[in-house]
This record gives structure tokens, C-alpha cells and sequence, in this order.
DNA sequence: CCCGTCACGGTTGAA
DNA sequence: CGTTCAACCGTGACG
């Protein structure tokens, strides 16, 4: 149980082993696309200079913000050609046992003594990918257009299954036997492609911090609720955004339709600073130190001024990075303790 | 001072 | 169904 989360040297919150949230993640590469130095961007969003060096670096490299993919393993013997063989004798035969398939591949010379799988990886086989394969081409059915044809064979590696030019895998993921790696150049695609101004990133963020946000679900202060955020994928209605955006995790359904660019719409621009439902300080998440912290960047940005209400005396502004050294007071205001409202 | 790098203690999830 | 273990995490410190 990792606790609560814990409070690093510079005052803000993360939680040991995990990722730290797509809202600051996002934050960390847009205020360095607005020229603000690393070593701020750290001090500003309390995270440490390490992390917001990693983050960059990621995403310079693969244009991906999102944390890569946590945990499981790389199949030993249940490569990409067995999976492929068991399912053809699935396929063959639907009665087949798994002490058969094991025999077939030792015969066919798919496999010899020593990467034979074992009969219950087969069946796990038989269970997982197999079964999962039905499911994803139903599911793929559904949402046809998005993307481009499956791979005729899931590849093993899940982690940056990118259908887009953004290669995440570049340089990160070493090359598993068997499965090419991605061209490295392929990873250079940025996303906000002829997009530098502030209004279009402002109207990106803005977006994209209520769908992070606006996450209703936050019954308990537990910590899955992030996971949910973090592997979860945005609301489908962040598509656009989510171009920006990729999902190293195969597993849920939604993969996203790309759009031709990341731009914004106008729509969203006109939106985000006209947005009458900013109510930060309702926004109780499992997060609190994060999201509360996210939500005082929601309020706290200049283009909210036109409504002045949402104007904090003190906000973590982007436009005065250096604002937060005389705003201690805030500091504490957007701490996880004192910031819930509990 | 800034920033790249890495040991560390941690979590995760497929095998 | 429980365990393993290699992947990833962010922090903090070093250079």
C-alpha cells in the first residue's frame, strides 16, 4: 500500500513507483515549448528537475508525454511466431488440447526442447491472446476507421503500439528477438505541429485538463483511481488532443482516431477561456495533491481574467514562472492535506 | 546555477 | 491462483 503519496524537497506530491499524472506531464512540455527553462518548469510545478529532464527528453525523442508502459514481461517462449502457429492449429482444430499444440510445435520444428512452451502457456495462450484476438477484431469492427489495419500479429511488445509515425519504442525499448524496432527517425514527428502560439497551447491544455479533471470518478482516495487516469485513456471526445497524446498501453479499448494535425480546433479555443464550469475548488480527486494542484493552474492563468473571478492573487501562472517563489502561502493552499476539502 | 545521469526504493503485470 | 522478475516510476544526489 503506497500510502498517500509523499512530498518531495520542492513541496510537491508524488507517489512512489507510479507516474506522475498526464495533467503535469502535459504542463511540464507546454511550459518548455513556452520557452520556459527546465530548472523552472521543476520549481514551478514542484517536480524534480530529473523527472521534468526525463519527461522532456521522452518526449523530444518520441513525442509521447505519457509514462512508459509498467510491469509485466516479455514472453520467453510465446513468441510472436508460436502464438501464431497455436492459434493456426486452434484454428484447424477447435478441440485441440494444449498437450497436442505442444507436441505439434515440438514436430513442425516450431519450437524445439528448449523453448517449447509448457502446457500451461499454451492455455494461457489459448485463453489471453486467442481469445483476445476475437475481442479486438470485434472491437476494431466497431470502430473501423480510426486506424490502420491490425498487425496480422499483436506484437508482443505492447508498449508503443503507435499506428502513428510517433515511435515511441525509439531508443527505449530494446529490440525483443524477433521484432523489428522501429525506425528512429520515425520518433522526430512533433505534435502541436505549426502551432507555437499561446493561445493554441492554452486552448490544447485547457482542454485536456478537464478531461483529466473532469474525471467523475473519485469515490475513494485510493490510489488505483490514478492508475485509472494514467492507463485509462482519455474520453474519446479528447481525441483531438489525444493526437498529442499517445497511449502506450495497448490493453484499453479506446485507441484514437488521429487527426491529420493536433491543432486545436477554433472551437476549442473559443471555448476553454469562455468555460462557465471551472469550479476548482469542487474538483475533489483521489489526487488531491495533484489534481488540486492541476486545478490551481486551471484557475489561476491570465485568460481566465476576462471573467475576473477565477483570478488567484497568487496562481502558479505561466506567464510569471518565477511568481511562485513569493507565493509560499499557495503553496500550502494546494497542498494535498490542506487542499482537501474532506 | 543548470542539467544530464543514475542509484535507490518503489509498483506493476505477463509469464 | 500465487510467485517471479524485468520492466517502468520519480526522487535526490553527484558531477
Amino acid at each position: 500500500m503506497p500510502a498517500f503519496g509523499e512530498v518531495n524537497q520542492l513541496g510537491g506530491v508524488f507517489v512512489n513507483g507510479r507516474p506522475l499524472p498526464n495533467a503535469i506531464r502535459l504542463r511540464i512540455v507546454e511550459l518548455a515549448q513556452l520557452g520556459i527553462r527546465p530548472c523552472d518548469i521543476s520549481r514551478q510545478l514542484r517536480v524534480s528537475h530529473g523527472c521534468v529532464s526525463k519527461i522532456l527528453a521522452r518526449y523530444n525523442e518520441t513525442g509521447s508525454i505519457l509514462p512508459g508502459a509498467i510491469g509485466g514481461s516479455k514472453p520467453r517462449v510465446t513468441t510472436p511466431t508460436v502464438v501464431k502457429h497455436i492459434r493456426t492449429y486452434k484454428q484447424r482444430d477447435p478441440g485441440i488440447f494444449a498437450w497436442e499444440i505442444r507436441d505439434r510445435l515440438l514436430a513442425d520444428g516450431v519450437c524445439d526442447k528448449f523453448n517449447l512452451p509448457s502446457v500451461s502457456s499454451i492455455s494461457r495462450i489459448l485463453r489471453n491472446k486467442i481469445g483476445n484476438l476475437s475481442q479486438q477484431n470485434q472491437y476494431e469492427s466497431i470502430k473501423q476507421a480510426s486506424h490502420p489495419a491490425a498487425q496480422p500479429t499483436p506484437p508482443y511488445n505492447h508498449i508503443y503500439p503507435y499506428p502513428t509515425p510517433i515511435a515511441a519504442t525509439a531508443g527505449k525499448v530494446p529490440t525483443p528477438p524477433g521484432m523489428p524496432t522501429l525506425p528512429g527517425h520515425m520518433a522526430m514527428h512533433r505534435i502541436w505541429p505549426s502551432s507555437h502560439s499561446v493561445t493554441d497551447i492554452l486552448g490544447i491544455r485547457s482542454i485536456t485538463e478537464q478531461q483529466i479533471s473532469d474525471n467523475p470518478s473519485f469515490p475513494s482516495a485510493k490510489l488505483e483511481e490514478w492508475n485509472a487516469i494514467n492507463r485509462n485513456n482519455f474520453p474519446p471526445a479528447s481525441s483531438a488532443l489525444v493526437n498529442g497524446m499517445d497511449k502506450p498501453h495497448l490493453e484499453p479499448e479506446a485507441k484514437y482516431t488521429q487527426t491529420p494535425n493536433g491543432l486545436p480546433t477554433v472551437t476549442n479555443y473559443v471555448m476553454a477561456p469562455s468555460m462557465p464550469a471551472y469550479h476548482p475548488a469542487t474538483q475533489v480527486s483521489p489526487y488531491m495533491g495533484y489534481s488540486a494542484t492541476t486545478s490551481a493552474y486551471v484557475t489561476g492563468p491570465t485568460w481566465q481574467l476576462a471573467n475576473g473571478s477565477a483570478l488567484s492573487p497568487h496562481s502558479c501562472d505561466i506567464t510569471t514562472p518565477l511568481a511562485f517563489k513569493s507565493m509560499l502561502g499557495t503553496c500550502d493552499a494546494i497542498h494535498p492535506v490542506t487542499a482537501s476539502a474532506f
